[in-house]
DNA sequence: ATGGCCCGGTATCCGGGA
């Protein structure tokens, strides 16, 4: 089983690149972040006629978030319960018996704004649900764009970003808490590497001098642990021509 | 040469992303 998570920075713009990209990497399921686009814009035939079926939670302009799956895709849920919230962040599923949660986790913009405290409340009602979300599903996958680098490792100058949205103490924490439900950085069980990133910035070229961040994760519970076979980051898409700063995140399972 | 972006909206810039 391939499931993967991708912050595509809207999908109208980006729906080329992940047609092919689904058409050549044949996912069980992809994740989608900031598509940008109202459920009615979504583009359900086009996926169709390449084999997938698709859900999705979206609004205008930001947010949104989707699954795409050539199997049946059940128990389908949106948004995290009890936190009012108009941003779409939230789409989960159950795909061959495996609960996939995609989320797109706030940004946070600067840890002195108000949005800083707004993604810390969110992750908190994050992990409420999540942990409710275990108790039905042993077998569950959180992937998605944390907008969190929970390591020096993932940060491509840990000096610069010292205390900075994305990389600060109270994020890292967040992401700690997580994993102490008893979930795994999927990654991380394959690659201890510095360097290793999922976004980088379109300024600067950034992508060409590896100046990012690794901010996409896939966390796997306690039962799919052991079926883990690979977890890669594809740097291919990033490569295009108007390319999405994210790439995808690919995570191989024993079926 | 060390850095100069991209997206949507209804805009001819701005807010947001990270």
């Amino acid at each position: 089983m391939k499931l993967a998570t991708w912050n595509v920075n809207s999908l109208t713009v980006r729906l080329p690149h992940v047609l092919d990209w689904l058409v050549a990497n044949q996912p069980d399921a992809l994740c989608l972040q900031e598509t940008k686009q109202e459920d009615s814009k979504f583009p359900y035939a086009a996926l169709q006629e390449a084999g997938f079926n698709a859900v999705h939670n979206g609004q205008k302009t930001y947010n949104g978030v989707a699954i795409i799956s050539p199997h049946p895709i059940r128990e389908v849920h949106v948004d995290l319960p009890n936190f009012a919230d108009e941003q779409k962040r939230i789409i989960a599923a159950t795909i061959q018996g495996v609960r996939v949660i995609c989320a797109y986790i706030v940004n946070g913009q600067a840890v002195d704004s108000d949005k800083y405290q707004y993604k810390l409340n969110w992750l908190a009602a994050l992990q409420n649900w999540v942990t409710d979300e275990l108790k039905q599903h042993e077998k569950l996958a959180l992937l998605g764009d944390y907008n969190i680098a929970p390591d020096d490792r993932d940060c491509h100058d840990p000096a610069a970003w010292q205390g900075q949205v994305l990389v600060s103490p109270r994020e890292r924490q967040a992401f700690q808490d997580l994993i102490g439900l008893g979930l795994c950085d999927s990654y991380r069980l394959f690659n201890q590497e510095e360097g290793q990133f999922t976004w980088w910035d379109y300024r600067m070229a950034a992508f060409r001098r590896n100046m990012g961040l690794r901010i996409d994760h896939i966390l796997v519970s306690d039962a799919l642990k052991p079926l883990c076979q690979s977890c890669l980051i594809d740097k291919t898409p990033r490569k295009l021509e108007r390319p999405s700063d994210h790439t995808p995140v690919v995570l191989t399972l024993l079926d």
